[in-house]
DNA sequence: CTTTCGTGTGAAAGCGCTTTTACAACCTCT
DNA sequence: AGAGGTTGTAAAAGCGCTTTCACACGAAAG
């Protein structure tokens, strides 16, 4: 147990007040005696108790983070940016995980008891309603890498600019018969990295066949098996883009150990730019998401948002921000290494 | 603002001391009573300020984590660990990172002041002193990772076993001519590698020429000059073990562009399993760790620890504990794939 | 020399909860 | 029927801090 408020009192020869006074420069102390408290704190290693504070002040200091509980760690960039942006302005992380598509949203709770200031929620499956409660409760919420409500801030990397980047690309070598390979159906990075390639496409005054549409799920795996389909066919399409790095790897060891080879026979490109990419072989051309950037901007407005308390409750501005992707050109699309 | 323990007690008409004593199951309360209070509860959606129990208590049911501000996601697996096991224990997880080397400790007085229950540093440099002072205030204190004073519990990594099962197996090839490309020096991953290097190489009768051992830094590049310096030589050694994946990429990198093919010329090995391991071509031997399982144990050990208050502060039984490391046994090294 | 005013400080209430203390109400014996 | 035990509950103190209120003091004004 660390010393009190009233050990510092009663050290400095003050009262508890003078020494709050001090501690939050409210009001004005003298100078004499704010030196003398300085003093004091200094020498008893005091160092006010952050619940004690929450109580009385009825604000905690506190950012809540929830991230989906997935086994690779391509969210952690997010946490990395939210964690110092939340730092740089004096404030605690509370961390949360949980199933990607849990009904169940235990956080909730979790902050309401917690009193956190403020809430971002990482790819989470939330209905607005929940969002509702906490914002009307007075806490900002924003969404990353999810976009429910135009009500609810969100922050997004451009999945549909992305797609079509790289489908622009795709098409200036020029591949003009091209496979998608689907992420979960449901989820708008997938459908706007579609809605991109097939804009690109449209663009060139090309088009994307139903048939060469493959279903897949993100997962390691669902790439291999769109691979094997596509090489059923009696032809192959020029170009796969795959949802993710994830499937288009795979799809890249289903396709050589068939003898094909990548990118002479079929290019291949993947959407995420994971650590990988930069390793497989050939290196993966794919568009980078700017996750650190994400995370950062995002707690950063909410953050802002808290410190000028007027507009917290107005769905009025709930600015929907899409950060830009980058093209990363590597081997795989047929371009030199 | 949810509704307080007050509102409550109004609804069912019964004191504030009953509703406690409802919520925390203490002393025996009346099975109407209790009834009648949970029913308003529910009505209310009554959530207990985790602040106002906190500032009763004296304890706050959450988890501190210290985790290195490093760019790469390494640790995000301990990190997972860590949460699981608050999250099955009802505790809260506040994290902090900082600078893998950083003399300033700032999570400190973070969670002094946040009075976090219990610690787990991951790869932290801290003195012991510090450790002592948190300690002794009766937060229990462990370390991943990192092994500063026998009488702090931590958790490991059996970097000397992986280091000598991966030699051996080395040895097995055939090879007997081994080179290694050190990590940080100072670090004890780095050191308990090199020596389990050298122990599977002795107990073969053979060793380890200083020539072969080349520093790197376990960041790209080093690895990269590492290989370099070593084609320089008049004669290649047989196999190349670095101490991690990183640097073994690295070098089989600057390998294969001078014409070497890896592993029939030289097999290169590496340590940590990260996820491009098993995505590089050839896939890459290597060492797996057990990062999620180290942060699980880990803050279950801490956890339950502050379970049992006894023994908080005794330094007598401060278990080091070692888990074991797995062999992954991929294409660099010389076998099939 | 009294009145007014600003300045600096102490006393005390309150934030939402836990826990101790005290005491009614009801039983169970003799 | 009264003494002694249980049981269930209310009342109140306290956790460490912020903040309001009031007031003492000295300086400026009348």
């Amino acid at each position: 147990m660390g010393a009190t408020i009233f050990d510092v009192a009663k050290h400095a020869g003050v009262s508890i007040g003078t020494v709050s006074r001090v501690l939050n420069n409210r009001d004005r102390v003298h100078p004499k005696t704010r030196e003398r408290v300085l003093k004091s704190i200094e020498a008893l290693n005091f160092s006010a108790n952050a619940y004690a504070r929450g109580l009385a002040n009825q604000q905690t200091d506190t950012l809540g983070l929830v991230i989906p509980q997935v086994n690779d760690s391509f969210y952690f960039e997010i946490v990395r940016g939210v964690e110092d942006a939340a730092t740089e302005a004096g404030y605690r992380l509370l961390i949360a995980s949980q199933p990607r598509h849990s009904e169940e949203h235990r956080y909730l709770d979790l902050f309401q008891r917690s009193y956190v200031d403020a809430m971002v929620l990482v790819a989470i499956d939330v209905h607005i309603y929940e969002l509702r409660e906490v914002i009307d409760r007075g806490v900002p919420v924003v969404l990353v890498h999810q976009n429910i409500d135009k009500s609810v801030p969100s922050f997004q990397a451009d999945n549909f600019g992305g797609g079509r980047e790289i489908t622009q690309h795709l098409i200036g070598h020029g591949y003009t018969r091209l496979a998608y390979i689907t992420g979960t159906d449901h989820t708008p990075d997938n459908r706007d990295r579609l809605r991109g390639m097939r804009d690109a496409l449209n663009s060139s005054g090309l088009s994307l066949e139903e048939t060469n549409i493959l279903a897949g799920d993100f997962l390691p795996g669902s790439g291999y098996r769109a691979a094997l389909e596509l090489m059923r066919r009696p032809e192959l399409p020029h170009a796969i883009f795959a949802a993710n790095d994830q499937m288009a790897v795979d799809a890249i060891k289903a396709l050589r150990e068939h003898g094909l080879r990548v990118p002479d026979d079929i290019a291949v490109v993947g959407f995420d730019d994971v650590l990988m990419a930069q390793y497989v072989s050939p290196t993966l051309t794919t568009v980078h998401q700017p996750l650190y950037e994400l995370g950062l901007q995002a707690a950063q407005m909410v953050l802002t948002t808290l410190q000028n308390q007027e507009n917290v409750r107005s769905p009025a501005l709930a600015p929907s921000v899409l950060l830009p992707t980058t093209l990363k050109i590597r081997q795989s699309c047929g371009c030199k290494g």
